[in-house]
DNA sequence: CTAGAAATGTTCCAGCTGTAATTATTACGG
DNA sequence: CCGTAATAATTACAGCTGGAACATTTCTAG
């Protein structure tokens, strides 16, 4: 009951193309959210991911980006006055990224956006707990 | 047992963050082997993605992406001598796609380095059937 | 049959993305 | 200490991406 190699092959190159077509599923729905508050796809996941004050590197992980990406959406987002990048207390060669009181604000309400119709809404709760230990395995080894 | 919305609302970003530094890391993996072949990843994605004659609109299907990016990546492999764009037999707006000897042996050449160390290949195939189950279910529905 | 709707591919454009090079700062081995 | 390596962020640039507008061709309702 083994797996012919070339068989093998095949299968993960249609998981890829899945993979990608799911990524690019949530692109166009965080899209559509963004674009009613006046953000573009990339603003909006930054917005999304920012949890709390970090860095920009630590934003560029969350957002599996290059840090000069981070670099260019944080501009846009600084210019709207909605992050901050103030002097890291401990590390002189670092930012420490701050959402704004509108910031704050505008994150709220994109999150609300964002968990409505979600393209992970077809799956059960019990699902999206068995995808995501299986997306775990993957992103966490390297 | 029921989930807290909050909660959920919290997995499903969550989610979304690991479906998109999936996405990420099979995509570098594609440019790394590219480059290799003098392509870049859009161009090894579109000949990944060229199983057989198509037409432009079912190659940006299969690529996620919009038909003018197609256009795009599909213009600089017919300059390389990959790809040709023919009349389609029976409908005269589309155009019938067609890898060239050289591209058809390039994709060869791309696709046995793309099985080498595959972002995927740190799931059994058991998991592999069980990660396409739950990734067709969110992606077939719309 | 015909007029309007829909589909295919292309072009243009603003915005996103990775890479390489650069500067400033911190960490570390000797 | 000091010099070297490593790290944080930025800049410049080539290439990718989606959206809108467009021309051509096909489909479809009446």
């Amino acid at each position: 009951m083994t797996t012919p190699p070339e068989a093998q092959a095949i299968a993960e190159r249609e998981l890829c193309g899945l993979v990608n077509g799911l990524a690019h599923q949530i692109a166009d729905h965080v899209r559509q959210r963004a674009v009613t508050l006046g953000l573009t796809a990339a603003q909006a996941t930054a917005l999304r991911e920012m949890t709390g004050p970090m860095t920009m590197r630590e934003l560029a992980e969350r957002m599996s980006c290059e840090p000069s990406n981070a670099t260019f959406v944080i501009d846009r987002l600084e210019k709207q006055g909605l992050v901050e990048r103030r002097a890291h207390p401990t590390d002189r060669r670092a930012k420490h990224l701050l959402l704004t009181p509108e910031g704050s604000a505008l994150r709220e309400r994109l999150l609300g956006l964002l968990s409505q119709d979600s393209p992970l809404a077809a799956l059960t709760p019990e699902q999206q707990r068995a995808l995501q230990a299986l997306l775990e395995k993957t992103v966490t080894r390297s």
